[in-house]
DNA sequence: CTGAAAGCGCTTACAG
DNA sequence: CTGAAAGCGCTTACAG
């Protein structure tokens, strides 16, 4: 065995370096670096030159060392890996606030902390300096990442409305209530008479507000009307076969989300219930899931760009200093074949 | 518009506010941060009560500056980023790498390069000193990732056989054309004479080996039972429909993925052909979606959780100066319904 | 426009 | 066991 450093460590060119072959001095060479004001025609040209003879990137900790920037955000999912993957929302929020950051020149870095133990190495890297702010997707009453983040001070915004936290919490969240309203009006309009709903866990705001819509509508009678899924497919299609044990009468259920609502289908289908015939459909979300299903889905639209353009956007401005806001997004009613 | 500036900035106590309120030095305070040696024990004690009192966090710029590492690694796919959550066997090896590199209390970034402008800016920030290594998933012929890590320096692992580099890139890979030999010698012991194979890309090993075994089997000879995919689900349905076209007769057919195969057996019914009376349809990988297709796959295993800490085992070995190398893992043959 | 210098917050030999 | 000091590789006022 040669007794060799590791590679990185032994070729790795600095400033300096770059500098001498440039034949200026560091502070100039930063100054190319960093937008090229100040620099004359000749000494940017010769920095530039010695910069891609020399192969120089720049030491990004000695970089956020002074400027205590690190020029990355987290994307933090606290929730098991597996809901990452069945869950086509967190796709589409990944996607949309990758690009954002991109415009930005900032990296996103997906974590997932399922287990409370990842939640704490989590919580510990995060408020190490590696990133400059957090987006929290999924969240739960009281979980305990929004409380280390607040009290480390690391600007951060979290989707869907923080309960209980409202004040002093910055979100972006869509208008759960008002379309769980739509929809159970909806289904009303089309003649249903008995409308069920699977809820989401009512530690989430998902779960609690358009548990909430649908009263707005259909009032508080009937608990044998309401199950409770995990926004699993595998949760819908479960509470799917309570209800129908429960109340077999139904004409019509409000699924809070699409992935949900396949695995209702699948269940009312397999008890020989036609859909939208026997049953209507209603779901929440209008992902990619909602046009695979058959019959395509009736749905709540959420509007995934937007929200997580604004995510971002708030989340800059938090590290910028700005105060806490929230920002609420319109849902609309999206009709399809299910209802 | 108060002039405050962002929290984080305010408020972060250093390591010489602890050393402060501890009485001692702060040499003493990092030893104590680093394994406690030649620290008294009423030093350390002094130092670990000054440390929650102050809530101090280290500063992982400062520390990486002076030791020259990250103590983080990243996973990056270089594929379109719904591959990532369409494609199961990218949530197995996640989740084993996350696994195996916590209990060295690294951490796991995921990294998507969906397009070229993507990996530019992840070569760029992984060579800046971010990550001190990478494990590179999804695997391309000729992928200038894997160029400029290795101008770069920066250690990496990459999953498969890296076409035409095996000789200077340390890979992990499972027996892509056993396993393919094995599938195709089981489809012929059961009484299958014209045996089709839909492949992978042919730019990755997936793509070649995994051919090459077939025909190790089957030999060269009719080019109209040959069809290529692209590992989703769709071109697995599309592939198989232009085999059925130009070769009616086929009775068994090879997938050289599980999610393809999905997407074959759903071409298949559709056509009125019953598997596996009619065609036997073999699969490749046995994730999750090998049980839940109807009939459920009989599939190639390969060895997820090995893939993965092997990967990480050469990717921490090769962080601490190691030499390259490569790891085959054996494949098994997993016999269900399909065929 | 440019250079010299201070300083970001740590770790780690080196003396003691 | 402990402290003082050098140094990791940058940025950024400050003079000029």
């Amino acid at each position: 065995m040669t007794v060799t450093e590791p590679s990185r460590l032994r070729s790795r060119p600095t400033m300096d370096d770059v500098a001498a072959v440039a034949g200026v001095s560091r502070g100039t060479v930063s100054r190319v670096l960093n937008g090229g004001h100040n620099v004359s025609r000749q000494a940017l040209a010769a920095v530039e030159r010695a910069i891609s003879k020399t192969g120089y990137v720049v030491n990004q900790h000695a970089r956020s060392l002074v400027t205590q920037r690190s020029g990355s955000v987290a994307f933090i999912l606290s929730e098991p890996q597996d809901r990452l993957f069945e869950d086509p929302n967190f796709n589409n929020l990944l996607r949309g606030c990758t690009q954002v950051l991109a415009g930005h020149d900032i990296t996103l870095l997906l974590t997932v902390a399922a287990t409370g133990e990842d939640r704490q190495r989590i919580g510990r890297w995060v408020t190490a300096g590696h990133v400059d702010g957090a987006l929290l997707v999924s969240n739960h009453q009281g979980s305990p990442l929004i409380a280390e983040l607040k009290e480390r001070g690391l600007p951060f915004v979290v989707c869907g409305r923080p309960l209980g936290q409202e004040r002093d919490v910055t979100y972006v969240a869509s208008d759960d209530r008002d379309g769980a309203r739509q929809m159970t009006e909806y289904l009303r309009s089309t003649g249903r008479r008995r409308i069920a709903i699977i809820t989401g866990p009512l530690d989430t705001p998902g779960g609690v507000d358009r548990l909430a819509g649908y009263r707005d509508i259909a009032g508080h009678g009937d608990p044998e009307l309401i199950a409770t899924g995990d926004y699993t497919r595998a949760s819908g299609e479960a509470a799917m076969a309570r209800l129908l044990t429960q109340a077999p009468d139904l004409d019509a259920v409000f699924v809070c989300s699409d992935l949900m609502a396949a695995g209702a289908i699948t269940t009312l289908q397999r008890a020989g219930r036609r859909v939208p015939e026997d049953v209507a459909v209603g779901g929440f979300d209008d992902n990619n899931i909602a046009t695979t299903t058959k019959p395509m889905l009736t749905t709540i639209r959420q509007p995934w760009a937007r929200q997580s353009a604004e995510m971002v956007r708030l989340l800059l401005a938090h590290i910028d200093g700005a105060e806490h806001s929230a920002v609420i997004l319109p849902t609309d009613l999206v009709v399809r074949d299910s209802a």
